[in-house]
Parts: structure tokens; C-alpha cells; sequence
DNA sequence: CAGTGGTCTAGACCACTAG
DNA sequence: TAGTGGTCTAGACCACTGG
């Protein structure tokens, strides 16, 4: 039973994808909108609200809505599983643990995951592969209270977000992720082969259970040309407007 | 006149900023805070609504929202001007133009500003620093009816963003942005202080206006190190929720 | 000026979480 | 089972856009 705005929402999507309503364009009123679906007006505005956050509308008071784009911008939220983000990109995808050890935790690890320096924690090195092409070099280091579950996914586990969830219920439920350049280094070069120094895309992430537990701490390295990241914005609700808008000249 | 939603999303930022709530705890209820504040619950939705999207909190359906985090992510309503992300860092920011001609749009050029090959844009490269380092370099084409304007502006101009709005009203309202790594090329490199192939972060960036008009198509690289872009994310809503909930094994 | 989106209210029912 | 967030309604007023 999907809700009455998120159907709302998919038509509308719909209809802006296969080109009905043109990028510029505008979209038909709320109140238009609420009599064609025999919704009230705050139903329909979660609905365009949706399409407003994934970057295919735009909109400012006082006008009408108009189409931004025919294609959703990448969403942050499949921004935690690798698996997930590449098949709905459209990639073949595969992956393989190069390596998996217990060990305790750096400081650093410690203060990403909520622990003391020493407690138990499990690293894995994962090579992920994007239509049989090595892609993404993945460093992860587990909470020790997930270790056991980790260990007895298969090596060759396409989603490991999916596995955990299927064998002890874990949702990754929340993210934090940086997001920067770097060169690659002996190790990265060879496993993703490169050339030592070449550009990497580099997403360092913590990840968290719904009630703020962190379960991993990953550094994933991608080589150059394989992804990109894409994000469609707006300024509305922009502290920049108001600040312009002070300076704007009085009429 | 700020709106009511927003003063209270405010106080209770201000709260989790100062620790009032620590990260991990839990929210008051929707009831209570309607109550505390003396709005309804749908105003205070809203407000929490605002938190959520800056990341500071999580919720799910039947439990209290829980806080993620005491700083705001990035907000991507501050990628389209360098000069506003760069201060609210915190960092003194500078630029300078480099070059500055007006030519005939590539193919490429054409179909991100939607215009004709051949059109006349104006091209510039502008040299972008944080606390008086070399940390961007920005090579932007704008469409040729905003030109004269561009041309106007003082070559080690601040914020391209604030002038344009404050000589011609133009509004940067939307913006759809690629994030890659890539080599430094020749010029990169000695503009930027580099070695040659070392790793850049790049934005390239589409901007329009209100009604979706493009206005500049650019290339900003910027040196490893330099800056980090930051995103707190959620799984709400998301599809793979769905997905793993069919397969999850029976009661 | 009419039309439109932004904000706010008051009340209702449901799905889910947690003790 | 009580409490909580998710969804939806119907109506109101205001700020802004655009002809």
C-alpha cells in the first residue's frame, strides 16, 4: 500500500520523463493537480515536493512550478550501498575480499565508530567491479559487535548492505560521507590498475544503524572515468538570496 | 518576517548545536514540542522536516526522532557560488581572471547552454584561492546574453554570483553539478602549483536561472587537499528498503 | 488585479515501535 | 497497548508573480 502522494508523485514523474510536460515548461497549478487526482492540496504538494527534491522541478511563490530536467539527479540515499547505486545505473556488478582480519581499533577508527583505540574491529579489503572492470578499492573496518555476522557473508557477496540485512535485520540507515581526490598509491595502483599516483575518487563513509549506531567506517577509492558523482540543487531556502536580497538596490 | 516554522526548526538547531541533545538522543515528540511552542503539529513537522534535510536528525514511523549529528552537512544550495561556500568555511577567499574572450560555442557547450553551435558565449578562466593559496581554477563559458554583464565585472571580483545580482538582478536559482577526479593537465598544473597528472576534484556545473534559462557551463578543478565535500544521508524512503522488506523471511 | 505558491491550523485515521 | 510519526483533509490568510 503505497501512499496516495508517492502515486501522485510517479505519475507526475512519468509524465515529465516521457516529455509530456517539457523542461522549462510549466506544471498545471495545486489546485489543478488536487481536482485531476481528487486529492486535497497539501496531498498534492508532498507530492511535487518529492519531485522538488530529486531535482526534476523547481519552484518560487507566487509562479508556477517548472520542469528542471527529465532525469532524477543521483539520490544520496542509494549513496550507501554500492551495489544498489551501480545496478540502478545500469551495471553488471561484482566484488571479492582480498582481505579480512581482526585487529583493534586506531584512534581514528575509534572516534569514527564510537569505540575505544583497542577494541576489536574487523578490516576487509574489497575489490568492486562495475561490468567485470576492476572499479572501487573498498577499506572497511566493521564495528566488532557485527564482526561474526561479516565474516560468514560470502567473499564473493555482491550487496553486503543486503546481506546483513537478510541474515541479522541490519539497515544501514544513515550515512556521512566525504568526498574528495587523491592519488593512488602502491597498493590501489596494482588492484585497480592504475598507474601509481593516478587520480582517485575517494569516498570516505560512516554508516549507522536507525538508532545512531555506527556499524562501518570505509574509505572506497574509485579509479578515474568509472563514476560520477551527479547532483541537481536549488537556492531556495538559500541564506545567499536573503543576504542579496538586503543589498538589493530599492526601487 | 522569518516563518514560524523556520524560528522553530532554529531554536531546536541551536539546541543540538550546544549539546542540549546529545547525538543518539531522542527528540521530544511532535506533541510536545506543538505544545512547547505553541504551534500546531503540522508547523512543527515542518520544522523538523527543515533538521532532517541538513542531517542533524533521523526518524522512522513510531519511534521519537533520534539526533545524528551536531553540524549541518553541506548544503548543496551553497554549491553554485564558490565565494559563499568558501566563507561559510571560514576561509578569505580571492580570485582573479586569467583570460577572457568572447568566441563561438562548441557542440558540446551548445547542448549544455542550450543554444547553437556557433552562438557567441563568452569564455574565462578564473584562478580561485583560499586564504591566499591557489586551490581553484574555474574555466567557465557563459551564454552570450549575459556577456556584458560578466565583462563589467572587476577582474579579482570576490563573488561572480553577488555582482551579477547586484548589477543585473540575475538570480542563480538551480544547478546541476558532476563530481569526477581527474589529472592535472599542463595548465592545471601550473596554475595550481601541481605536478603534472596529480589528482584534481572536479565540479562541472550547469546554472540557471528562475525559469530554467542556462546561464554558464563550467570546469572547476580543485587541488587535492584544497576542500572535502561533505553529505549526511538517509535511507527514508528509499527503494532498497522496500525491496529488502519483500524478502524478508516470514514471522 | 487575479492567480499561485508559502504558511498555518485543527482534527482525523493509520502503521509502526517499544515496553 | 499506549505512544509516536506518517498520511490526509478542508479551510484560511498572506506574499509574491505576472499580465
Amino acid at each position: 500500500m503505497t501512499a496516495r502522494y508517492m502515486d501522485i508523485a510517479g505519475e507526475l514523474r512519468d509524465a515529465i520523463v516521457r516529455g509530456e510536460y517539457a523542461v522549462g515548461a510549466q506544471l498545471p497549478s495545486e489546485a489543478e493537480l488536487a481536482v485531476r487526482f481528487s486529492a486535497s492540496r497539501g496531498t498534492v504538494r508532498q507530492a511535487v515536493a518529492v519531485l522538488a527534491t530529486e531535482g526534476l522541478v523547481g519552484s518560487r511563490q507566487g509562479a508556477r512550478r517548472i520542469v528542471l530536467g527529465r532525469e532524477r539527479s543521483q539520490s544520496f540515499a542509494e549513496l550507501n550501498s554500492f551495489a544498489q547505486w551501480a545496478r540502478a545505473m545500469g551495471y553488471r556488478v561484482s566484488g571479492q575480499v582480498l582481505e579480512q582480519r581482526r585487529l583493534g581499533a586506531s584512534v581514528t577508527e575509534a572516534a569514527r565508530l564510537a569505540l575505544q583505540p583497542g577494541d576489536p574491529v574487523l578490516a576487509v579489503l574489497r575489490l568492486r567491479s562495475l561490468d567485470g572492470e576492476p572499479a572501487m578499492l573498498e577499506r572497511t573496518v566493521y564495528a566488532g559487535w557485527i564482526a561474526p555476522a561479516v565474516e560468514r557473508i560470502a567473499h564473493d557477496c555482491e550487496s553486503i548492505t543486503q546481506a546483513l540485512f537478510e541474515s541479522v535485520g541490519l539497515v544501514f540507515a544513515y550515512g556521512e560521507h566525504l568526498i574528495d581526490a587523491v592519488a593512488a598509491g602502491v597498493q590501489d595502483a596494482q588492484l585497480l590498475a592504475v598507474r601509481r599516483g593516478s587520480p582517485l575518487l575517494r569516498q570516505r563513509r560512516v554508516t549507522t544503524t536507525h538508532d545512531g549506531r555506527p556499524v562501518e567506517w570505509s574509505d572506497d577509492r574509485y579509479r578515474a572515468g568509472s563514476v560520477t558523482f551527479s547532483i541537481r540543487n536549488s537556492v531556495d531556502a538559500n541564506p545567499l538570496v536573503r543576504q542579496m536580497g538586503d543589498l538589493r538596490p530599492s526601487p
